[in-house]
RNA sequence: GCCCCCGUAGCUCAGGGGAUAGAGCACAGGAUUCCUAAUCCUGGUGUCGCAUGUUCGAAUCAUGCCGGGGGCACCA
C-alpha cells in the first residue's frame, strides 16, 4: 500500500513539473509515507511538500496543493487533503482495503513474511553462558531476544543462523573441576576447605554425587592435579546437557554449538595472533603480548597473552570472530549482557585489524533483569550460588508467559520481573490477552462449522460488507503487519512485534464484544469470517515469531 | 575520573524529527437470554529530568548539566 502511494506521489510530482505547475528541477525525493495518529488525517500522509519546500523555494502548502490536484484523480484515493504545515493526507477507498483481506487469507502463514533482506547472511550469537552453572533469568532474556530476533529476521528474508559459543576453556574450567572434586571428597566424609573462589551452588553437589555413584571412591586419594580434568569434563557435560534442556523447554533453537576449546586445540587462536603479528598489530611489553586495539578506536591496547604464557579470553574471542568472518556472513549479531559493553570497542577493533568493516558486527546489549520477590530485589551470581534459574521461572510461569514478558521491553532497558506477580496473577500477563484473541477466533470457526457455515470460495465473498468502523480499523491494522515485521528485523528490535500484537488484540476484543461473526445473514457471516481468518493468521504468525504458542482453546 | 543504558501520567513502560504525546496496571462505575467475561465500555491526569543549540517543526537530533542503574584487570 505504501509503495503504491509513494509511486502515485512521485508520478504526480513528475506530472506537475511537466505541466509547469511546479518548477522543473532535480530534487531529492527522500519522502516518508506514514500513518497519521489521528483518523481525521486520513489513512496515510506524506511530508513531501515540506521536504521539497526549500529545494523548490516554494511554500509547502502551495506545493501540496499542486500535487493534490493530480493525486485526486487517482482511483486509489477517496479523498486527498492538504493539512497543517503542508501534509498531504490520503483517504484510501474502502474497497482497496477490503480487497486486501482476500490476499491476506490467500497468503496464509506467508503473510508478514517477505524477502526484503534478499537472503543477506546473518549469524546471531546469543546466550553463550559459561557451562559452569545453570542458566538464570538474565540468560533467559538474552535467549528470548536472540531467538525471536532470529525468527523475525528470517521472516524478513535474512538467511539466519544461530550459534551458542561455549566457553569451555580457561581458568573457570579448572575452578569448576576443583569445586566438584571437593564436593566429591565431602561426599565421602572428608573434611575439606571449600573456598569462596569455588562455585557454591547445590548443583555442584549433585554432580559430585553423580560421579560418586558411577565411579565409586576411586578418586578419594588421588591428588586434585591428577584428576581435575576428569571432574571438569564430567561437570561440563552434565551442565551443558541441562542448559540444552532448558533452552529446548524455552523453545530456543541453535543451529551451531561452537566450542572455545576447539579453537585452542586446532591452533586457530595462535593463527589469529600470528596473522595480526604479521600485520604489525601485536607487540610485546612486560613479558606479555599486546594487541594494538587503540589504533582502531579502543581506549587502550589489550593483552592477548599474559606474561605467564596463558592466552586471554579476548585472544580466543579474536579467533572466534575471525572464524565467523571467514564463514562468509554479511552481518554478525552478538547479543551480550549489558555488563560486557566495555568489550565492544576491542572486539570491533579486532575486526577492523583483521581487515573487515567493523560495521559488520552489531552488538545488542541486553540489560539486566531485576528479579523481584516480595518487593525485594534478588541479586544473582553464579559463583555465590544464589540465583533464580530459568528452569525455576519456566516451572512457575511457563514458557509462553516468560518469553512474552521478555519481549515487553526493548532489550536495552532494564526489566523488572516480579516473580510473585507472575506466579499469583498470571492471568494479568499480556500474553494471555493476545493468546485469548487467537483462541476466540478459533472458537468462531468451530461454531461456524457446527452451523454448517464455511468460508467457501473466498474470491466470491462480498468484502464490501466489512464496512463498520471497527472492521476497517482491524483491516488497516492487519495491513501494517508486514511493515512491522520488516521494521523489527532491520532495527533488530523484535519487541515491536509484541506491541503490535497487543494492539491488534485490543481491536479484535473490542470488535468481538460489539459484533458477531456468525449472523443470520450468511453472506455477511462469510465476509466477517474472512476477516476473522485473516486476523487469526496474523496472530498465529506473530506469536510464532515470538516463540509463543497460539492456543486454539483456553 | 572515563564509558554504556535509562529519566514520558500515581506505578511499569511504548513512541526515537511531523499535526491535539499514548498503552497497561491501579482507582470508580457499568455491560453477558446470543460465536469463550482470561473480554468490553465510560471516567483524568503530563514543566516528556534541566538548559542551550540545530530545524519550517524537537519528547525525539547535538552539546552540557542533574538524578538512577551498570561497567571500567596480564579475570572469565
Amino acid at each position: 500500500m505504501r509503495e503504491n502511494i509513494k509511486k502515485a506521489v512521485l508520478e504526480a510530482l513528475e506530472q506537475c513539473m511537466d505541466s509547469g505547475e511546479l518548477p522543473k528541477k532535480d530534487v531529492t525525493t527522500d519522502i516518508q509515507i506514514s500513518r497519521p495518529k489521528h483518523e481525521s488525517h486520513g489513512d496515510f500522509a506524506t511530508n513531501i511538500a515540506m521536504v521539497l519546500a526549500s529545494q523548490l523555494k516554494m511554500a509547502p502548502r502551495n506545493i501540496a496543493q499542486a500535487l493534490q490536484g493530480r493525486l485526486e484523480e487517482n482511483p486509489l484515493f477517496d479523498r486527498v487533503d492538504v493539512a497543517g504545515p503542508g501534509f498531504i493526507n490520503f483517504f484510501i477507498r474502502p474497497e482497496w482495503w477490503q480487497k486486501g483481506i482476500v490476499s491476506i487469507v490467500e497468503k496464509g502463514a506467508e503473510f508478514g513474511r517477505s524477502s526484503s533482506a534478499n537472503g543477506k547472511k546473518v549469524l546471531i550469537e546469543f546466550v553463550s553462558a559459561n557451562p559452569t552453572g545453570p542458566l538464570h533469568v538474565g540468560h533467559g532474556r538474552g535467549a528470548a531476544v536472540g531467538d525471536s530476533l532470529a525468527r523475525v529476521m528470517k521472516a524478513a528474508g535474512y538467511d539466519v543462523e544461530t550459534e551458542y559459543y561455549i566457553n569451555d576453556a580457561g581458568n573457570q574450567m579448572k575452578t569448576l573441576g576443583t569445586s566438584v572434586y571437593l564436593r566429591y571428597l565431602e561426599h565421602y566424609g572428608r573434611d575439606v576447605e571449600f573456598s569462596q573462589e569455588c562455585y557454591q551452588g547445590d548443583y555442584i553437589k549433585d554432580i559430585a554425587r553423580d560421579i560418586a555413584e558411577r565411579e565409586g571412591d576411586r578418586f578419594v586419594d588421588v591428588p586434585v592435579e591428577e584428576c581435575v580434568e576428569f571432574f571438569t569434563t564430567h561437570a561440563v557435560n552434565i551442565i551443558s546437557a541441562s542448559i540444552r534442556d532448558d533452552l529446548e523447554s524455552f523453545r530456543v533453537h541453535f543451529d551451531n554449538w561452537f566450542s572455545e576449546k576447539t579453537l585452542h586445540e586446532s591452533g586457530k587462536v595462535q593463527e589469529a595472533i600470528d596473522f595480526l603479528k604479521e600485520r604489525g598489530q601485536i607487540y610485546e611489553k612486560d613479558g606479555a603480548l599486546w594487541f594494538r586495539s587503540s589504533d582502531f578506536g579502543d581506549e587502550k591496547d589489550r593483552v592477548v597473552r599474559r606474561a605467564n604464557g596463558i592466552l586471554t579470553y579476548f585472544a580466543a574471542d579474536i579467533a572466534y570472530h575471525r572464524d565467523k568472518l571467514e564463514r562468509g556472513y554479511h552481518m554478525l549479531v552478538d547479543i551480550w549482557g549489558a555488563d560486557h559493553h566495555g568489550y565492544i570497542p576491542r572486539v570491533k577493533a579486532s575486526i577492523a585489524a583483521l581487515g573487515h568493516s567493523e560495521d559488520k558486527l552489531k552488538v545488542l546489549l541486553v540489560q539486566l533483569v531485576n528479579l523481584f520477590e516480595g518487593g525485594k530485589v534478588k541479586q544473582m551470581s553464579t559463583r555465590a550460588g544464589q540465583f533464580v534459574t530459568l528452569r525455576e521461572v519456566l516451572d512457575d510461569v511457563g514458557t509462553d508467559a516468560a518469553r512474552f514478558m521478555f519481549m515487553t521491553r526493548k532489550c536495552d532497558s532494564h526489566l523488572d520481573f516480579d516473580l510473585e506477580l507472575a506466579k499469583k496473577k498470571s492471568q494479568d500477563n499480556p500474553v494471555y490477552y493476545v493468546q485469548y484473541a487467537h483462541a476466540r477466533l478459533c472458537s468462531v470457526f468451530r461454531n461456524a462449522e457446527a452451523q454448517g457455515i464455511t468460508l467457501g470460495d473466498i474470491s466470491e465473498i462480498d468484502t464490501s460488507r466489512l464496512s463498520a468502523r471497527e472492521e476497517m480499523d482491524l483491516i488497516r491494522a492487519l495491513g501494517e503487519f508486514p511493515v512491522v515485521v520488516e521494521g523489527a528485523a532491520h532495527a533488530l528490535e523484535p519487541h515491536r512485534v509484541s506491541y503490535y500484537l497487543t494492539e491488534l488484540a485490543s481491536m479484535l476484543h473490542s470488535y468481538y464484544t460489539k459484533y458477531r461473526f456468525i449472523e443470520q445473514d450468511v453472506e455477511l457471516s462469510r465476509a466477517r469470517m474472512l476477516l476473522a481468518q485473516a486476523t487469526k493468521n496474523v496472530f498465529a504468525t506473530g506469536l510464532e515469531l515470538l516463540g509463543v504458542s497460539a492456543p486454539e482453546k483456553m
